[in-house]
DNA sequence: TGGGTCCGGATTGTTAACAATATTAGGTTA
DNA sequence: TAACCTAATATTGTTAACAATCCGGACCCA
């Protein structure tokens, strides 16, 4: 009875490969808490697996931001802070900008139309309720997927959908921060795209940093008031207590 | 007699840190031929260190993009190649361009003093002959790893200081673009200090940005002249031969 | 009671042997 | 002669045992 059996998902040749997958969704799904410590014989055991390409599979997380090692001390799962998201949406800026940029000079008109349905797809799940929650968790991370995909420009495809993809898909999965801007976003999308198709880099550059700074005006704003109210909590505590 | 022995730089508490270091260094520079296939038995003896922790080494190399592995086949230094070093320098056109915006909100007088000392030193050097190639070699990334650094957003800064620099340092070793352009570089230097110092972010992103695509056109321009040029010793072969 | 030192347990780093995979050379056949 | 199959070989992936390091608690002393 082997404890490990493969996962859909989980494709790669070797055991390396499968139990780093495995372990990436763990993480960012939450199923192993942030900031959590990892053992290594506890996780090789668990997984049915030695403790070498468990370590492997380590060191690629670490490489893709989601495990900190210290050596001789052990390996945590990385714990997330307000401050490291707003510097991620830096990040997202300078570089998805610079992907919108491109594609506007390169993306295939066949490739825009294609961007064009998707839009369209998710204009009609906007309306259902459930749809803004949909919206928000995948249908955004495709989106941009799709921009930077078209970029034409290999290292900024392969840091931003590896090393960075996943990373903020734990931060969604974990801070959960659906909002009301799913449909200024929306919109804000078919700008991007109308840029693209025009051919106008600059636009498309232009309205894509935007969009991404008003998704990170928008969470500071909400990271703010969350923090009003917890002060405010804690002074309600101090006055019972 | 142990064949390996610490050599300074090679700081790290493992023996993964100290061969990766090494190892790191020998790419770079050029020791270990660009392409070349890595045997890891091979390897392991020269250091005299087990398999073990030169996979682990390997690994990180992998991270930083100076090696490729490929699962049951091996692993090869990375080939650079001109295309990929003209999406380089797209990504710096992004990220450097945001550095500098930051650079220019955050960044302490203190530390504006201090680079323009730096840029003071480069111009008493850029005046001897050999100081032209010091300026290109060193001093150039000396002076956009300080505006990095200022920008104090860690991700930044963990991205190209560590992620990327090693690759741009390889290109410099192995393409050795020293030009014509060293003045012209120093000259936009400075305008980017000025900016930062008079604390306006959108000129301070503006001037980087275009200093860096200033370069890498300069590159392009050098690879087309490289292009014709071998083109036209094929035609000459092709007339002797 | 507080601080410091030393020891034991647990965890990580390292090693060498074992298993599985891909490449290459040679032979065979159409 | 060229293409294909087969087997040998070398390389990588994996494992389990060994060594080095760090953390926590007990003990001692001021």
């Amino acid at each position: 009875m082997p404890p490990y059996t493969e996962q859909p998902g989980e494709q790669g040749v070797t055991i390396a490969d499968r139990v780093f997958s495995r372990l990436r969704k763990a993480i960012v799904e939450g199923q192993i808490p942030a900031g959590s410590k990892i053992s290594e014989p506890e996780l090789a055991t668990e997984y049915g697996i030695s403790r070498g390409p468990l370590r492997d599979a380590m060191g690629r997380l670490e490489a893709c931001h989601l495990v900190e090692r210290r050596a001789n001390v052990g390996a945590r799962v990385v714990s997330l802070s307000q401050e490291d998201l707003l510097e991620l949406y830096l990040l997202r800026e300078a570089l998805e900008g610079m992907a919108a940029r491109l594609a506007a000079e390169r993306m295939p008109a066949t490739e825009i139309d294609s961007l064009r349905q998707l839009l369209k797809q998710h204009e009609q799940r906007a309306d259902v309720k459930d749809g803004i929650a949909y919206f928000q968790k995948e249908g955004d991370l495709d989106f941009h997927y799709r921009i930077i995909k078209a970029s034409g420009n290999a290292r900024l495809i392969q840091f931003l959908c590896n090393e960075l993809y996943h990373l903020m898909r734990m931060y969604r999965y974990q801070f959960g921060m659906a909002s009301s801007r799913a449909r200024i976003a929306f919109r804000e999308h078919r700008h991007i795209v109308e840029a693209i198709a025009d051919r106008d880099p600059e636009m498309a550059e232009l309205i894509m940093r935007r969009h991404i700074r008003s998704s990170r005006v928008n969470v500071e704003m909400l990271f703010d008031a969350q923090a009003s109210l917890t002060r405010r909590q804690g002074q309600d505590l101090g006055a019972t207590g």
